[in-house]
RNA sequence: GGGUCGUUAGCUCAGUCGGUAGAGCACCGGCCUUUUAAGCCGGGAGUCGCAGGUUCGAUUCCUGCACGACCCA
């Protein structure tokens, strides 16, 4: 039947029951339970069990099973689904007429007793109950729900009606980012907010949105990470602070990207990239703890192991013995070399800088085989500005980035402070900006002048808390983790 | 940007070696007082993604476009 006559013949029911003095859309309906409140009292009630308990369920009628002068629903809540009994004796014959004209999808208010059927399924004998939202749109095929990728993320509200998967990322995020503030809060750290309207963007490399302010007459960036404004703050005096909230970056979708994305950072004073590690391991393993209860989780049908400690592993010797490439050379050797071994690599790289080089590298050759959780540890200093120098290495930075299941998830760095070192780092950013890499950081005046006032040395790490949301709930792509997926 | 695959009823999917399409669910009518992917009987429902081309005839073949999935850059 086509769409629109799905809907009219709905839309009669309604004239029918607005014609006899029903609201299909009164205020409230003030309940006694949840379905998981009922199962929880009653769910080892045997077969033919009667209770004596009488509960007030709402939710919405997932599915109906008419038989003549009885009748079986499927009433599901935020908390599960539990079956309703409804039938001409215990109803009365008018309601009852109401009940089995109800339609999928429509929200319901019943009460009666809990009872198990004679196969000892666990149901609500229907006395009373009240149309609290009648739903005129057909829902999707009962077994399959909705598949069509597309069709889903266009019909979000009707993928999460029909799709567990689809509710349970939107629950994973919750969990995750409930488990990020308590173990911070207990830490001491203090959630912050800082501007998102950026007159100047920073703290990472990439390409940012512009707006603009009308009162002020000038543009705008959208941050692209809280890095320097977090660091300021640490300047301040504030000692632990962690945000938590959306970063943008104008760079293309795919599964693993998201134009805005939910970033946490956290920097506590005085502590290195090993606190780093220590706050990252214990940081996560609180997360996978909230979310599955257990350390060893699947992720697209693959164990994952996330008992401490986590593997360490330096990046130049990761590369190396992945790619088989001598990262110690100069970089037209090393492009030689690569291009030798039928690595691809990107025109533009070939002008270096060399850390970018490496990078790619890291990405084409290792990423793909960091499946338990990984430190990649001391990235070059050319393609790390706002990172200190690793100790004994003039040519590489205290900084590592986390890999789990494949996928960097975290970033983090023994802090620069001094105040010279960073505006030679901005300097020679500004340089490659000037050589075309529009990704390269502009330098922040405002933020060189508190620098200045100095800031104790720091550990700072921030997450694409989306990705870890991703490995969490198993999902393929980023999309499946967002509650409104960008659409063209 | 390139490659491969896909787009058919509200949903999930078949199918047409070129002759205007089917099933299940959902929907409508009938029977049915313990079903649970209820069952049985009957019925209605489609711009076969869009636009061109070839052809007597295109949903099917060809080209382009849109949108999507996956892979590569």
């Amino acid at each position: 039947m086509a769409e629109a006559e799905l809907v009219a013949s709905r839309r009669e029911k309604l004239a029918r029951l607005r014609a006899r003095g029903i609201c299909p859309y009164p205020y409230s309906y003030p309940r006694t339970h949840t379905t998981a409140d009922v199962r929880a009292a009653h769910g080892a009630l045997p077969p033919h069990g009667r209770t004596g308990t009488v509960v007030r369920l709402a939710g919405r009628i997932t599915a109906l099973r008419r038989m003549g002068k009885a009748a079986f629903a499927d009433l599901r809540d935020r908390a599960g689904r539990l079956q309703l009994y409804a039938s001409a004796d215990g109803l009365g014959a008018e309601a009852f007429e109401l009940f089995v004209d109800l339609d999928l999808g429509d929200i319901v208010g019943a009460s009666g007793e809990v009872f198990t059927t004679k196969t000892g399924e666990l149901s609500v004998d229907v006395r009373e109950f009240t149309i609290l939202a009648k739903s005129l749109r057909p829902l999707p095929e009962k077994w399959h729900g909705l598949r069509d990728v597309e069709t889903r993320y266009r019909n979000r509200a009707l993928d999460f009606i029909s799709n567990e998967a689809a509710r349970r990322a939107v629950e994973v995020r919750a969990l995750v980012l409930r488990a990020c503030r308590s173990y911070l809060d207990a830490q001491g750290f203090l959630e912050v907010e800082t501007p998102i309207l950026q007159p100047v963007y920073g703290g990472a490399t990439a390409r940012p949105f512009v707006t603009h302010h009308n009162e002020l007459g000038r543009d705008l960036y959208l941050r692209v990470a809280p890095e320097l404004y977090l660091k300021r703050l640490l300047v301040g005096g504030f000692e632990k602070v962690y945000e938590i909230g959306r970063n943008f970056r104008n760079e293309g979708i795919s599964a693993m990207h998201n134009p805005e994305f939910t970033a946490l950072e956290a920097y506590e004073a005085y502590g290195d990239y090993e606190r780093a590690m220590e706050l990252a391991e214990e940081l996560v393993t609180a997360c996978v703890g909230a979310v599955a209860g257990s350390l060893t989780i699947t992720y697209q049908g693959r164990e994952l192991d996330f008992s401490r400690p986590w593997r360490r592993a330096p990046l130049l010797e990761l590369v190396a013995a992945r790619s088989g490439v001598d990262v110690e050379r100069p970089l037209p050797e090393l492009v030689a070399e690569i291009e030798r071994k039928g690595i691809p690599l990107p025109a533009p790289l070939r002008q270096g800088p060399k850390g970018k080089v490496i990078e790619h590298l890291l990405e084409t050759c290792v990423q793909d085989s960091l499946w338990n959780p990984t430190f990649v540890l001391d990235f070059p200093l050319d393609t790390s500005p706002l990172a200190k120098r690793k100790r004994g290495r003039e040519d590489l930075v205290e900084r590592f980035e986390l890999y789990i299941a494949g996928r960097e998830v975290a970033n983090a760095f023994s802090e620069l402070n001094d105040p010279d070192d960073q505006r030679e780092r901005f300097l020679r950013q500004e340089a490659l900006r000037a050589a075309g890499d529009a990704e390269a950081q502009p330098l922040d005046e405002a933020f060189l002048r508190d620098l200045e006032l100095g800031m104790p040395p720091a550990a700072g790490i921030g997450f694409g808390l989306d990705r870890l949301i991703m490995i969490l709930a198993d999902a393929p792509s980023i999309r499946e983790v967002l509650a409104f997926p960008p659409l063209r």
